[in-house]
DNA sequence: CGTGTGGGTTTGGAAACGCAACCCGCTGTG
DNA sequence: CACAGCGGGTTGCGTTTCCAAACCCACACG
């Protein structure tokens, strides 16, 4: 399912660009972090307050800004009060290689040892530790940073320079 | 080179958590813009804020952060008057994967085409679009949703329930 | 009837953001 | 020499966004 532009996003200023594109999206304040506890279990309200941290109105605000933007959906699961659990959607679950990629970054380069881990259960294989990265599948070579290049579709914005 | 922890994090609320805190540091407005244009090979202050649409003010203090947190570095290419030139530190360098997700987020979910496509030359290979999907390196298959759980290294903090 | 719980909204103040204008040290150019 | 231009910021000021705490409402429980 690779639905596109559920929402038409509004103009951005800069280079045209999924990276700002994206970022409209998921990077306001807690945004990435609510996602984190979907992917982690917790649906509830009260949950998302708890293990984010997030002010009860900002986490508000972002899940409703979340579910317009197709990233989360919100079930009834009580009338009366009514009562919602938010949930992921398919673009949200589409999600997880950037809050991996977040996670290995800030085990890496910040924290002196991770506070979670990820385990990766594959049908008929082992658990193991998961250690993920970017491969390309054309070629099936990582996709390091000195093997990479720009190819810009957007006449006028091809400022760039060798990378570094 | 995995340089853990250069400058002592500020305690955060929620969880604690190698995304929130890999969020501390590139999670404000504008510093993965910047950080960007940096991997696009644009070095200069003046690239960065034509190129990013960022408010000249919050670039500049965007980029103090980032050089203090140790992603980014400023090197002197002229004395007098004295003028800078932004490089990606190996941290920096290290949030490839990151920016990478959000580019392939954005252009799946956002954007009806990409406005840049990256392109992919290992050695010995020809130059191909770079096609890149998240595989667990252990195992070889890819890290999808419903294979991946989770270890929870501080107690207390477990509260989790099926993925979803 | 009093207390508790889930899921918010309100309020008032602090911090971050955004824009335009300004500045400073140079390097041309006439 | 006067003046214009450029790179790289800084300043001032108004607008959002954020935050913490308080409040609220509909129920359930005892």
């Amino acid at each position: 399912m690779t639905a596109h532009a559920p929402p038409p996003l509004p103009a951005l200023p800069g280079r045209p660009c999924s990276i700002a594109a994206a970022l409209s999206v998921v990077g306001e304040k807690w945004a990435l972090l609510a996602v984190r506890e979907l992917f982690y279990g917790n649906h509830r309200f009260e949950r998302l307050v708890e293990n984010t941290g997030a002010p009860r109105d900002r986490l508000t605000a972002r899940l409703r800004a979340l579910e317009e933007a197709g990233v989360v959906e919100r079930r009834l699961y009580q009338e009366r009060p009514p009562r919602y659990e938010y949930h992921l959607t398919e673009a949200g679950r589409d999600l997880a290689p950037l809050t991996q990629a977040l996670l290995a970054w800030g085990d890496r380069w910040l924290l002196p040892e991770p506070p979670v881990t990820l385990r990766h259960a594959p049908a008929g294989s082992p658990e193991h530790s998961l250690d993920a990265a970017w491969i390309c599948r054309t070629c099936g070579e990582p996709a390091g940073r000195h093997d990479v290049g720009l190819q810009i579709n957007t006449p006028g914005w091809d400022r760039q320079g060798p990378t570094g």
